[in-house]
Parts: C-alpha cells; sequence; structure tokens
DNA sequence: GTTTGAATTAAACGTTTGTTTAATTTTGCA
DNA sequence: TGCAAAATTAAACAAACGTTTAATTCAAAC
C-alpha cells in the first residue's frame, strides 16, 4: 500500500518541507515541481491532485505514529511512574523528530470538518488520550496516583506544550537571528527542559492529594 | 487610530468569523462580501487589500489583548498562589473568549517568518512570558516557590494547553455531532477542568522541591 | 530492432483570485 | 436646492492557480 518511487518520495519530502514552512495553500505545485526539480505535472500525475498529495503526506506518517503508538501501548513497564515518564519521552521525540509533519498536521487540523483528514487526526487524538488514559490507570490502581485525574485535560497538556514550545523557539530564533544549526540547537534544548520539567510536573501533580475535592 | 465605522466593523467581525474557521487562504474577499453583504470593492476600499484587513484584525484584538496583559502586570496581589490563579485565569478567558482571533492568529504564526505580524505575535510572546515570570519571581522571593522554575517552559505550557484542549474539544464535538450550542456548553465544561487542574498542577510543580537538582 | 507501456515534457485550458475602474448613488453641508 | 465628498455598485482586469492535453522520450520485454 505505502510503497513509493524514490521520485514520488522526493515529491512528497519536498512538498512536506513547503507546506510545513509556507503553508498548504501558500504553496504551489509549480513551487513543489520547482524545489523537487520535476515537471509540473508529475504531482498530478503521481497522486491526482494536489488534495490528493496531501491525503498521502498524512496516511504516510499516520501510519508510522499510529503504528508507533499502539507498540508503546503493549509495552511492559515495571512502574506507573516510569510508564508516565516513558510516555512523555514517546511524546516528545515523536513531535520533535516530526516536526515538519506536525506543524502541518496541527495547522490543517484548525480548518478541516470533515473527510479522511479529519478521520485520521480524529483517530489519533483518541489514541493519544488512550495512551496516557492507560498509564494513568495503572498508577491509580496500585493507589500511588489521585483519583480525580481528568484524561482530556492531560493529553492536551503533554501535546499542546510541546508544540507550543516548538512555536516559541522558532520565533525566538527567528528573532535571534539564528542559523539553521543554532536554531535546531536552541530546540533540542528547550526541548530538553520541556522533558524534565513536564515529568516532575506531572509526577508531582500525580502525586499530589486534591486539596478541593468537594469543588 | 482604531475608530472603525459599523461598516468596516460588520467586514472585519465577517471576515474573522471566516478566516477563523475556514482559514485565511481558503476565504476569498467574495465570500466575506457575501457574507456581510457587502460589495466586493468595499474591502479594498476600506483596507487597501486583503493583507491589510488581515493586519487591521490583528491590531485591532492585539491592542485590546496587550492592553489587558499590561493591566494585570500592575495589579497588587496578596499572595504568590493567588497571582498565579489570577493569571492561569486571564490567559484561560482572554484564550476562550477570543478564541476565533486566537485560531486565526495561531494558524497564522506557523507560517508567518516576518513582517508587521511577526513582529506583534513576537511581542505578544514576549508579554505573556513577562508575566509568568512576575508571578513566580514573586513567589521565589518569598520562598514558597522552588528556585530552578523555567518561564519559557511555563508559559509554553499554559498557551499550549488551552489552545489544544479547545481543539480537543473541535474535533470531539463534531465527532458526536453536537448542536452549535452544545459544543460550546462542552468546551465550557472543559475549560473549567483544565483552570481547576491546571491551577493545581502549577502549584503541585511550583512548590515540590526538585528531586534531581544536581541532573 | 521493434513494440508496448510508463515516464516526462511544454503548452494550453478554464477557473478563481485580489484588485481596479468608471459610473452611479448617497450623504452632509452651505 | 445645489454641490462636493464619500459610499456603493457592476464590470472588467491581469495574474496565479490546479489540472489536462498531446506529443515525445525512455525503458524493458520479446
Amino acid at each position: 500500500m505505502n510503497e513509493y518511487s524514490e521520485k514520488q518520495l522526493l515529491i512528497m519530502d519536498t512538498a512536506l518541507k513547503l507546506f510545513a514552512e509556507k503553508g498548504y495553500d501558500k504553496t504551489s505545485i509549480r513551487d513543489i515541481a520547482f524545489a523537487a526539480d520535476v515537471n509540473v505535472a508529475m504531482v498530478s500525475y503521481y497522486f491526482g491532485s494536489k488534495d490528493k498529495l496531501l491525503e498521502a503526506l498524512f496516511s504516510k506518517h499516520f501510519t508510522f505514529i499510529t503504528n508507533m503508538l499502539e507498540n508503546i501501548l503493549y509495552e511492559k513497564e515495571s512502574s506507573a511512574f516510569e510508564k508516565v515518564d516513558r510516555i512523555i519521552d514517546v511524546f516528545i521525540d515523536t513531535l520533535y523528530s516530526r516536526q515538519l509533519f506536525n506543524r502541518l498536521m496541527t495547522r490543517e487540523a484548525s480548518i478541516i470538518h470533515d473527510g479522511p483528514l479529519f478521520d485520521m487526526i480524529l483517530d489519533m487524538k483518541t489514541k493519544n488520550r488512550k495512551l496516557v488514559e492507560r498509564a494513568v490507570k495503572s498508577g491509580q490502581r496500585i493507589g500511588v496516583f489521585r483519583k480525580d485525574v481528568n484524561v482530556f485535560f492531560l493529553s492536551s497538556v503533554l501535546i499542546g506544550s510541546v508544540n507550543q514550545l516548538l512555536a516559541n523557539c522558532r520565533y525566538e530564533a527567528k528573532h535571534a537571528k539564528l542559523n539553521d544549526e543554532e536554531r535546531e540547537a536552541f530546540k533540542k534544548k528547550n526541548i530538553e527542559i520541556l522533558r524534565k520539567h513536564l515529568k516532575q510536573m506531572f509526577t508531582a501533580y500525580l502525586t499530589h492529594s486534591n486539596s478541593t475535592d468537594n469543588a
């Protein structure tokens, strides 16, 4: 199913980069063709249309990411705390290593109302929540986590923080006029801070007995 | 400076709604004109161009939001914990009450590389951080907050969480086929959960003594 | 070497876009 | 009422867009 020729992959990679940096709508097929050094007609020839190219991009990265998430889901971990740490690592590493796709997806997600892309994104959001839920429940079962944790809240914090921090880094890097190398180093540095503090924050929150239980 | 006629405000409000829901690029001037029941030429006549209309929208909402943030900055609060609670309230309420603009801004922010919009967004991000920083430092001064708090991290968590939760709510609401009223009630419910748990989480994190100080 | 189908190309197509024009209507003021 | 400026309109404009066409090149099989 997902077997693309080298030329198709070249087009997809080039398109992903341009879509992420300039936006889907502001990237013309001619832009992609020029950057990938292929003829304009090749996109329609291989993918059918610009929309289908976007769909192909989503499918490709979704199968990779959701597969990874599902594998984690069936891992055996020794403690609930390790589970939480592991999940934070997986989310951060995935969002960081697939920054371009993640940027494109988040952007498109905010204006999509239905169709195959909507279904894919909804499916991924559900899987994200399942993963967080599993870790939380295992900690609750053995009594080390508080009982009134809200998973919808937690997964929003997790994903939202990473994306927001990466966006902030891009802005700071541009403001400080960092070059590509410096910017990536800056991102990496802040991602590691995020990782460390997010783990601390989640642990503190999950083990903290709720002081306003009756609210 | 910011004095617009009723017709100009009508165009701006209509444009904001369409930009937020369909995206800036996918909304044509004809779409706006039709929805606002004005002639297509009126947009260029009043604002100069579509880009300038977007700039006007940004200016309008930015002056409001940044003014509000700066006012908070000089408020007197009794305790550091109250300061944190207050800031969380302000961010949540602002992001929630200006959902449409916030959605538009976040979306455009991810593909803007320079220009007046870039400067405005950067300015707002800086102000956000200043606000968080002030609350954290006041708690550190009197010794109730830990010393190694990272403000860049905290502000990312705060803004990122709210936006991500609202985006998740939109998806859930569409999946559950809620109508407009039900969707807003669903959002409101989850925002209140977010508010409560975010305050707990921040407090737990800020007062939690760091167990890996030497890391 | 010929044939067959895929790959590649330059050119053209029709549509939509943001914007402008030029004419007309409305408004506010003397 | 008369007049000048502002507001509003329908029509037209050029440019950019995604896509298609029709011709040509390429590669592999026989």
